[in-house]
DNA sequence: CACCACGATGTTTACGTTAACATCACGATA
DNA sequence: TATCGTGATGTTAACGTAAACATCGTGGTG
């Protein structure tokens, strides 16, 4: 065990060591490595085998360096615990892969626990080629950590569409479509339990909702407000249970429309036959729910690949389109929607 | 907009750059990036200065060369889409955060998508100090993928004891907790649904499960085998609800056991007064269930921290405790469990 | 047979930073 | 006043790689 740390050399096999070994000069030995195709295969075969011996690693500070580029994409965010996060943050990740780029996570502390972050309080440290911003980028200026100038942006989930390009999910088309499917069915009106305040996309969710609902002449119930988590939801769920006229509810997320949906299973309300209710993103679990949950499907593996395309179509120089760029979303029909009793 | 791109240099500017504007030395201008403390006050101001008019940004590539040091850690997994690894990975990046190290993260394709990894072929030519492995290790031999020599490496979840050191949650103690707590309830044994054959974590829930019910001279009926998904936990709970003499089930996870909840919803089988279900995790929406659900609470963040803490005694090359450390577990009382109505 | 083209390999240099050492000015001390 | 120490700053070199250029040998062509 001991000699595990004793046979660790300082430093690493570096090219001149493998170059010496196998007999050829220090290029040779970086063209073996980099793929260049005027090797005789011979040399290649023999500087191979001394890679092998001696156990070389390519160098990658000393690669970007030399290159100019770290080939590396950063991802900035709050959390990963919000399956949106979670979800964004593997598609990046399987889109990187595939352009053979790495993905760093760069977390930011909430202001309140600002100095959390030590080394990386200066984000321009950072060995990346550009950033994918997941969260609102006026929560970023708010826990006093500034972008740094000339690097390569994309915002997720954002209004950020002046100062840079943007991904996002058509928020407000998919709101649109869930409470339209709701007063389709026959409902009087669309209740809403909505995300936070500071969520923009929570904000283009509940305007949606509420533009739908006046464009269709029928009354705008108050929105429950609520903060992402099946918690809240319920919460909201019990003060909606409450109100007998409440028979069609729209949550901004799937966990909060959990929630609700406990709530009124606790009431002895039944779903769909009492009330529908629509969520909010499609997560795996929707349809295992009890009902299995109606819902808008995002598509996030898109968002992922868009962001990536994006960010590395800046970082190439290559001609890009500017503003928002919006994914798509899509209604799935499940089991907790149905017409009214009434109708 | 055109100018965004034009204005942008091919090479950022370098330290002789500030030196030159502020003139002072290049060695004075790393002093003062680094806090240095030998650098009288009115220099200091004036190199500062000329770095805010450059937009001067150390580059980290020319930094890790020369310290030979990344101050980045590597993790290593299949998917974030569990629950369980994007926890893992959220408090890995907190602590890591703490310490000042940056995550890299490092998808691996599946055997069958070989080749899609790409730049990534070689793991060796990370810019990592030590990488921490989320996943089975002979999966990752499976995956035609060798760890690098004179790697730091710390393994989550997996049996590799023997050959690195390991971080992990208590699955066998947390099984057996569950397990009992159901059995003091009164019920005559407990069924499972199990996690998938290739895990590790699964396959020691499944042992310890069988150990309790043995060593309490139970019968152990045949455990219902899933992926992690709801779905899978639907068609076991399917299967379940056939039987009438079942009465307690212990799901592998908190998801299985939402589509467990289900199929015996479905059948109109109430829970916890017809059956009582435990599940593994306890994810954030688990008190949300309906009915909120007791399950097997995991320290996530308490892993993630051991990982990182470990990791880095390797990299610093001070004495670590080798093999195996578990992360105690604790079994939350909801209301998914009951005594039978016989009891 | 002289010359040239081309492919394989070697040599030089620069990427940006920082450790180590060198220098310099200034004030304290004998 | 000569000397020395101290703290601030400058100079040099090296980290490992790869682009650019240089060299060498071989085979083909007029």
């Amino acid at each position: 065990m001991a000699d595990a740390a004793r046979r660790r050399p300082r430093r690493g096999v570096s090219m001149a060591d493998v170059a010496r070994l196998a007999g050829v000069s220090s290029q040779t030995v970086s063209r073996v490595s980099t793929g260049h195709p005027s090797v005789v295969e011979s040399t290649r075969q023999q500087v191979l085998a001394a890679m092998q011996e001696l156990g070389y690693r390519p160098n990658s500070a000393a690669r970007a360096l030399k290159r100019g580029e770290f080939r590396t994409l950063g991802v900035i965010l709050f959390t990963l615990a919000t399956t949106g996060n979670s979800r964004t943050v593997e598609a990046i990740l399987a889109q990187a892969a595939q352009e053979g780029y790495a993905i760093t996570l760069i977390p930011v502390a909430m202001p309140t626990q600002d100095g959390v972050l030590g080394a990386f309080t200066r984000l321009g440290e950072l060995a990346v080629d550009g950033v994918v911003v997941i969260m609102e980028v006026h929560l970023l200026d708010a826990a006093n950590l500034e972008l740094p100038p000339n690097m390569q942006v994309v915002v997720v989930d954002s209004d950020a569409g002046e100062r840079y390009p943007v991904v996002d999910t058509d928020q407000a088309d998919g709101a649109r479509q869930a409470t339209r499917h709701l007063l389709e069915l026959g409902h009087e009106t669309v209740w809403h339990v909505s995300g936070p305040i500071e969520s923009f996309a929570a904000g283009r969710r509940t305007q949606a909702w509420r533009e739908t609902l006046e464009a269709a002449g029928k009354t705008v119930p108050p929105p429950q407000l609520g903060d992402w988590t099946a918690e809240s939801g319920y919460q909201a769920g019990l003060v909606l249970a409450q109100n007998p006229g409440c028979t069609a509810i729209f949550a901004a997320n799937d966990q909060m429309a959990l929630g609700v949906m406990r709530a009124f299973h606790e009431q002895g309300r039944s779903i769909p036959g009492d009330v529908s209710v629509v969520g909010f993103d499609d997560i795996p679990d929707a349809h295992a729910f009890f009902p299995p949950l109606t819902t808008v499907h995002q598509d996030f593996a898109e968002v992922g690949r868009r962001c990536v395309e994006g960010l590395l179509r800046q970082i190439r120089n290559e001609p890009g389109s500017p503003g928002t760029d919006l994914v798509p979303t899509r209604l799935v029909l499940r089991g907790s929607t149905a017409p009214p009793r009434s109708a």
